[in-house]
Formats: structure tokens, C-alpha cells, sequence
DNA sequence: CAATTTTGTAACCATTATAGTTACAATTTC
DNA sequence: GAAATTGTAACTATAATGGTTACAAAATTG
């Protein structure tokens, strides 16, 4: 339905920083990963940082790295910052006003859809970033059978991160 | 999230079918309920009557009519019969194979949508059309003040309604 | 049978969200 | 000060949805 993967990339971003604990992922790292363009990435960090689920730091040395405990973090609390805003719409244009089932249509629909929502939410918030990390894991050496590797950094971390 | 309406426009359109009872409505009819074009709604109608909710006939005294009965058609028939195919999407671009998260992220994503859909399914399973009219009437007759009035139909009905 | 009505359907345009790209100033490290 | 990296703007591309016009096919009416 949604054509939309911002859910799936957000997952794939926080679980990358999972995995790689402490240091700090430079967004031309994360794309490559993705398989898309480094600026698409920064876009989808500031709405992580702005939930407080990631930190990052310009300049050489710099990147993003996790706010928060990996197992602590849940999946509700990614769909919460990408602000989708529900999982269906009501109609565009309001319907008819002088028909007894468009003037109140609406309402009704909302109340459905609240039900939805509060479904869709309960499952995620029963799943963690960790949780992701530890699924993926076995199947990752099983598939590949190479030994995990993130990044050609130095192992050098960058002392301060800025706060969001 | 979903920037698509077609589920909130199925219901409502099933709903007014439901109330006016065995009277096909026209689609022009339908379209001023729900403050859209004609051709809107006979694409949807198509939609429908694909999935056996509806029947239309074609010419004068034509229009599309309930095919199943309301108390027995749940919102999940509505939403199945739009194919949407799932409230979350994956990636669009398949993710880097040389690395240990992108590799899997996939697999372990797809669980995850799974668990989330089967959420929602439950959740529209259990409401039926007929609810969702019920739930139109107290609030309709509140609100307007106004007796119940779908068209201008002289009230006589067309015999034979082709099947989907 | 001929006129009228209505659906089925194609073709096209408009709008919106998402994604991708380039470019560059600001920040930080070395 | 040079190099690296984020933050951010501006633009383009792509795709889904919705809206519109037009018309053939089907059904009713007289």
C-alpha cells in the first residue's frame, strides 16, 4: 500500500548503528548499505535525531551513532519520528454534507482507523532495535559466510557528539 | 502515512449501498456523496465487484448494488478487494549483499511487516459493514436533523443485475 | 427499432510524496 | 589552514492517486 520504505530504511539505519556499537557511521557508509544516496540518508537522521533516537557530528571524524540503548528503542518509537501519521487516510475531499452517510462517514472511519493504528502500534512497540539485530545475526553468517564488516574506518571515535 | 484515500472511499461507498438497501445507486450518485468524479467511483466499483462485494448493470435504470450481505462483509473483504498488499513497504532498491545487516534486513523486515499486518487484518476482520452503518445512523439523524435521503430514484428497480 | 441512460474503459493531465542528485556553507579534526 | 563531514537548499525524476473527457457497449423505455 504505502509506497513509501522510510520505515524499512529507518530500521535498516538504526540497526546498522546497532551493530556497529559506539562508532560513529559516516552517511556515505549508511548509503552504501542502503543502496542510496548519501543525502537521502542525512534527511532521514534529522528526523532520528530530532526523536532523540540518533546523535551526529560534523567535520572530519564526524558521523551518527545511537542515542539510545539498541534494546531500549523500540520499533514504534522509529515510526513515532518518521511522523507517517497513520496507516490509512480519510478522503481527500470532504464528502457530501447533505447526505446521511457522508456527513458522518468520517467520524465513523476515524474511529476504525484509531483501532488500526493502536494495532499496528501495539506490534511494534513489542519489538526492539536489539531484537532486529539479534534476528539478523544468524541468517547473516549462514547466508554469507563472511566475516562482519561495516565500514574501513580506523577504529578512531570521535570524543564529542552533539546533542540534537 | 498512506497518502491514498481508495480504502476510506470503498467503505463509505459500500456503506451507502447497505443503506439504500436492493436500489442500485448510479455512480454519479455515488460520486456526489463522496465529492468525486463519476469515473472515480466505476473504477472503484470495478475494484469490488472483482472481489464479488458489488454488482452493477450496465444502461437506463443501471447502477451497482450490494452483492453480499452487509452484516457478513467485514472490512477486510473491503481492503483485501483493493489489493493494497501491505501497510509498510521494503526497501525499493534491494540493499548492499556485502554487508551483514543490509544482507538480512530484508528477511528480518519482512517477519516484522508480517506480524504488523496480520495485526490490522484482525482488527478489520472483526468490523462489518453493517457496523459501520449502525454506527452512521445515531450520529446522521443527530447531526442533520434531516430524513434520510440517498437519491432522486422514482423507486423502481432494475430486474436483472449482471453478475461480476 | 430507435432514443436514452448508464456502465466499462481508455487516454490524458494534475497533484503529491518519495527518492535521487548537485552544490555549498558550517563545523570539526588534524 | 587543509581536509572531511554534516546540514540544507534547490532542483529533477519517478510513481501512485485522483480528476477529466470521451466514447463504445449494454440495457431500458417507448
Amino acid at each position: 500500500m504505502s509506497t513509501n520504505s522510510r520505515f524499512a530504511v529507518a530500521v535498516h539505519v538504526l540497526s546498522l548503528m546497532a551493530w556497529s556499537g559506539e562508532e560513529p557511521l559516516k552517511s556515505e557508509q549508511v548509503a552504501e548499505s542502503v543502496n542510496t544516496n548519501p543525502v537521502v540518508i542525512r534527511r532521514m537522521l534529522l528526523d532520528l535525531a530530532q526523536a532523540g533516537l540518533v546523535v551526529s557530528q560534523t567535520g572530519s571524524m564526524g558521523g551518527s551513532r545511537l542515542a539510545t540503548d539498541p534494546a531500549k528503542t523500540t520499533l514504534l518509537d522509529v515510526y513515532q519520528a518518521l511522523e507517517c501519521g497513520g496507516v490509512f487516510s480519510l478522503h481527500r475531499q470532504p464528502p457530501s454534507r447533505d447526505c446521511p452517510v457522508g456527513v458522518n462517514i468520517e467520524t465513523v472511519l476515524g474511529e476504525v482507523l484509531k483501532e488500526v493504528d493502536s494495532a499496528v502500534e501495539l506490534v511494534l512497540k513489542n519489538i526492539t532495535i536489539d531484537d532486529v539485530v539479534q534476528r539478523l545475526k544468524p541468517c547473516g553468517t549462514l547466508t554469507t559466510g563472511k566475516t562482519p564488516r561495516l565500514g574501513k574506518s580506523n577504529g578512531r571515535v570521535a570524543k564529542i557528539l552533539r546533542t540534537a
